[in-house]
DNA sequence: CGAGGGGTTGATCTCCTTCAACGGAGGTGG
DNA sequence: CCACCTCCGTTGAAGGAGATCAACCCCTCG
């Protein structure tokens, strides 16, 4: 057994968050073909209507997902992290509307979609397993959805902080009360529907109130509780609560 | 061959918009076992948290995917009109961390899981296919973002109208300049992360550049271009321009 | 006939944007 | 080693989009 890539380990586990797989199937999945792209800071790495034949899966870095107005303007749809198959939705659905771009220097790879296809003919629980995969992120968009529509600036930023420390602690790669977010305040307003003078402002306001710290793109939750009421944030759509056991069969 | 219910022949239609079956296939998608449910106007369909062993497929009428905040507010993250499979992702994930409503009265076929499951995995076409039905609705919400993050009253409220209105005509449910959207601007307020009074005069602002005119929960577009120009509507989110050929071998 | 829900209108307030300027840190070239 | 530049963060003042609150209208239904 060869040593697989960290990042295919990192989606592996990802899924066997929420999904079973056999050693077959785990060992396949480790075995995929990939390519390994370096991406600079603040390069886009596709952009919206490209048809692609490889899915991208963040070997680490910060990774945005991204829609474009007519006037250039970018509004941030999705955040991803180390181990996240940025658009494993594009394996049925290579015209993707959106694009993607590296917030900071990252490493990508790119994942043929052929074999990820093959694998999800050929074992139905890779398949489903997959399809739960995208159903999170379909879950956290719908979340942002609630937060930009219903919540102001101090709520959304601090929803957005929340749900980032989370998936942090989830993926191994820091603690919910600290955890490394390497945007630039201009990038988080993006991402939050504002403006990057407002996002200094409400941080500031976050931090008036020992909330939270961020400098050096270093996020310090200094009381996780209180926050988590600001942002009114409640971590089910993450959906990390699934039982342990065959999720296929607990309908 | 016994008459199948013509929600679930609307169904199809949708998945064959995007997805090539064989006849065998088809013909399981009709078979599915349902129970037909009548759902008064404003009644909640399931609520948030909720595990389900069914998926809802729309019959008729307009139902609401919704997120709710701590204090009650209502925020709506997707509609659903006739053939829509309101929560197809459940298959994968039944305890959904948002719920369903009726916004008008509405015929509701619970669909089990189970059966869904099986057809997944004894047909991997069909597989696809229902996954890459959840990539169109993953599009849509992700274009709800960027217009609920990016655009003023005017744009989200045209952009709502436009991306109704091509839904509609493609469901074969009206045109996209004249349809029925069973919604009061309360509801329209919940989608678009306004007040029921700002999408009031809103409206009266759209009416009066001689856009649209909304009366009696019907839409008449009296100028598609400007009002498509007037939301920055660009229809290719919502993946309508797939080949007919065998799309799973386009990548 | 009265009640209630949805739509309409006006006045006021507030949150966020806009515009403009400045500061500091890091990188580069002379 | 310092001058300069650029990017990011910070601050202030002014303006505007939308919220809020409250009243009223119309239509439907009991």
């Amino acid at each position: 057994m060869t040593a697989a890539s960290p990042a295919l380990e990192r989606f592996l586990a990802r899924l066997l968050r929420r999904s079973t797989l056999t050693s077959v199937q785990r060992q396949a999945i480790l075995e995929l073909p990939h390519r390994v792209v370096r991406v600079p800071s603040r390069a886009d790495i596709s952009s919206a209507g490209q048809t692609l034949s490889h899915a991208c899966l963040i070997g680490s870095g910060l990774v945005a997902r991204f829609d474009e107005m007519r006037d250039g303007q970018r509004q941030i749809a999705a955040l991803h992290i180390a181990g996240d198959m940025a658009d494993l939705h594009s394996v049925v659905a290579p015209t993707r509307p959106w694009g993607l771009t590296a917030l900071s220097e990252s490493i990508v790879l790119q994942v043929p979609h052929e074999p990820l296809r093959e694998l999800a003919c050929a074992h139905p629980d890779v398949a489903l397993a997959f399809w739960r995969d995208c159903t999170v992120d379909f879950s956290v968009v719908s979340k942002w959805v609630g937060n930009l529509g219903r919540q102001g600036a101090r709520g959304r930023l601090a929803h957005l902080l929340c749900e980032m420390g989370v998936r942090f602690e989830l993926a191994g790669l820091g603690t919910r009360t600290s955890f490394a977010l390497e945007a630039t305040q201009e990038q988080l307003a993006d991402a939050l529907g504002l403006t990057s003078v407002h996002v200094n402002r409400t941080l500031q306001s976050l931090r008036r109130d020992e909330l939270v710290v961020m400098r050096n793109h270093l996020v310090e939750v200094l009381d996780w509780e209180r926050l988590a009421d600001v942002a009114d944030f409640d971590p089910s759509y993450l959906l990390t609560d699934v039982p342990p056991g065959r999720s296929e069969n607990s309908g």
